[in-house]
DNA sequence: TATTGTTATACTCTATAACTATA
DNA sequence: TATAGTTATAGAGTATAACAATA
């Protein structure tokens, strides 16, 4: 590989370097990488995990509750639900409060999936934060903790 | 809004909470949704503009040196160059030490775009990063570079 | 044989528009 | 009128397979 003669104007820069959001999105993407391949093993999407942890956590909630508190729009969160009810990993039923909704639950195959996927999950963090200590790691998720909360409240729907 | 009564079997928790890892993917779609927006008014999707940013800095490269800089597939790159080429924000001539490569260059409507761009970029980084006073930034971004450095040097192609 | 750039395909992700049934 | 869910579409992002020209 002859390198090619790089005109660097700027330094004795060897790669790129880029703000704090880049490098946010770029880390992001990383992230989403390793889960999605860790979950395609099994069959799901990233988003598609999202809403059974989710369910895990809240123990029964409203698709639109569900598709909004992890971050995508509901219109698009129509096809998860219904894979995922066609695998048998969550039931829907109708509110009889308000017909207009369904109220979705995970059934105990659901369960059972997220907890063996809790597990792997602790296993690609491990990997992914590899480069930092403890310390550092403990810095950086205050910090994406704050900053996610902070962002979330500023959003006002 | 009924707020449906959640059977919440564990605690208090108001929402959702979870690792650093998912905040990382979370945090870095949302950044990449606010360079998304803002440079749809420039019809450049943020890979293209990735590629130009990395050129300003280059100076001149290959196509897939850029590519695999900006992390992406050189193959899902080549669309993304001939859109730069056919808008004159880039140059391509073929290398004559290796006529199987294409050398890239900035044009100067090229140049001139990314300054405007870098201006722009900086609000975006104002705006998400607001929740964070100026030493949580700093230090937010020193452990992203780290992890950053970390990773990439991990991967040994 | 291996690499650079190319073409093509498929699935996921993101953003919209328009519809229904209920409220 | 407004909301929950549905259907559909389109562009962007990601991952592969296969190929031509060149090394």
């Amino acid at each position: 590989m002859t390198d090619l003669p790089v005109k660097s104007s700027r330094g004795p820069v060897p790669g790129l370097r880029r703000g704090p959001g880049y490098l946010l999105a770029r880390l992001g993407a990383d992230s989403r990488g390793r889960w999605r391949q860790m979950l395609a093993a099994y069959n799901l999407t990233p988003h598609q995990f999202a809403l059974l942890f989710a369910l895990s956590e809240l123990g029964e909630a409203h698709q639109k509750q569900l598709a909004t508190l992890i971050g995508v729009d509901p219109r698009n969160a129509v096809l998860d639900f219904r894979r995922l009810d066609d695998r048998s990993l969550i039931v829907q039923q109708p509110d009889l409060e308000d017909r207009r909704r369904r109220i979705v639950r995970l059934t105990p195959e659901g369960a059972s999936l997220v907890t063996a996927l809790r597990r792997d999950g602790e296993q690609i963090e491990a990997e992914m934060f590899a480069p930092l200590d403890a310390e550092e790691r403990e810095a950086l998720h205050a910090l994406l903790l704050k900053l996610f909360d902070g962002l979330k409240s500023s959003e006002d729907n």
